[in-house]
DNA sequence: GAAATGACCAAAATGTTCATTTAGTCAAAA
DNA sequence: TTTTGACTAAATGAACATTTTGGTCATTTC
């Protein structure tokens, strides 16, 4: 990658990250990038396209991340609860995607909204993958893996988040084993 | 209840199935319900006030219906699927609950998404309340029944409304399944 | 001559003004 | 005593002016 397109996707990265999407504007974004305005247009086609490059980025960083987090000497139903923490933990503390997500709550920028649904669609996609592996080695037995998929990024969701609008937080401990008793039991092999 | 005050709720209940709540003009409601504007200032002190007023309706009726849905000679995670399948199906067909969900997600009026928060929080207290009642008669095994509750109500939301926004709709048939496949097994007496 | 630039432009966002609408009140009527 | 609708202060939004901003492209730079 050039050394410009990298200086741009720093700035407007670190921009984002400060100032939310919407209020970073590309003239700030060239001068934080040290370059013209124009030769980020060389780069990329629109300002929502500079999104999306460093949203890929994120997504690619937390799958990385995710992946670290498997070992695979453990039983399935530790994995995907160490998968699933990496990538809330992450969220729940990486920079940009906190913006990113205060941005939709608050204001509900459309662009942002859209990639921030593609995050979740491709987390979900990335837990999918897990299940079928599991599915394949015999670790669990079979069932729609979309769908459980899907359940386990929104239960991890509605513990995670949710809850704590209204009750005390969970702790990790507590979330692991609400996982296990309500999600896997029903998932482990007859 | 006085005369007046049920044609007050009545009118207020229609137009604000038609148009909303915040497109509902208190003048529109006196005009519909055949009184002086003042005259609902005497039952009601405001507007929100009616509105909570008539949800707190909408909540009995629900209640009541799905306690209707309750068979005691059934099992338990027979019943809290059936229990589940009211509220939601109530959701989902009554007129001004519809239009009041629209309301909160299209223009995210305040005064509505409390309101609706409040019968969210009230369906998973009911929930609780036949959690408790099945622990106490030894049906499933003792959890934490608000908690349970919890984690019940979003998963038949998750089922329910969010993955059809992405997916084909699932049969109610496909959900019990999914509901007792995952939930429940992890729930059966040792 | 390929890459980089920033002045420029149309369009979108934002600020401002002002007439209309609306929630809530209260003196008068029923 | 109960009901009412004209009234008021506040909120809303339509209309217009001004500023900002994403994106372009003729010109410059190396």
């Amino acid at each position: 990658m050039s050394e410009k397109k990298k200086q741009i996707v720093e700035a407007a990265a670190k921009s984002f990250s400060l100032f939310g999407y919407k209020a970073t504007t590309m003239d700030q974004v060239a001068k934080m990038a040290n370059v013209g305005k124009g030769t980020i247009y060389t780069f990329f086609k629109s300002k929502e396209e500079l999104l999306e490059d460093i949203v890929s980025s994120i997504i690619s960083e937390i799958k990385y991340e995710a992946n670290e987090a498997v070992d695979a000497r453990l039983p399935f139903n530790e994995n995907v609860q160490r998968v699933l923490q990496r990538i809330f933990t992450f969220r729940k503390e990486h920079e940009l995607t906190i913006k990113l997500l205060q941005e939709v709550r608050d204001i509900g920028t459309p662009a942002v909204r859209d990639v921030m649904k593609r995050l979740d669609r491709e987390m979900i996609a990335f837990i999918r993958e897990k299940i079928e592996e599991a599915i394949a080695k015999g670790e669990i037995r079979s069932c729609d893996a979309e769908l459980t998929a899907f359940l386990m990024f929104k239960m991890y969701i509605a513990l995670h988040v949710d809850w704590e609008k209204e009750h005390e937080p969970l702790s990790p401990q507590k979330i692991a084993e609400l996982f296990d008793l309500y999600l896997l039991k029903g998932l482990s092999p007859r």
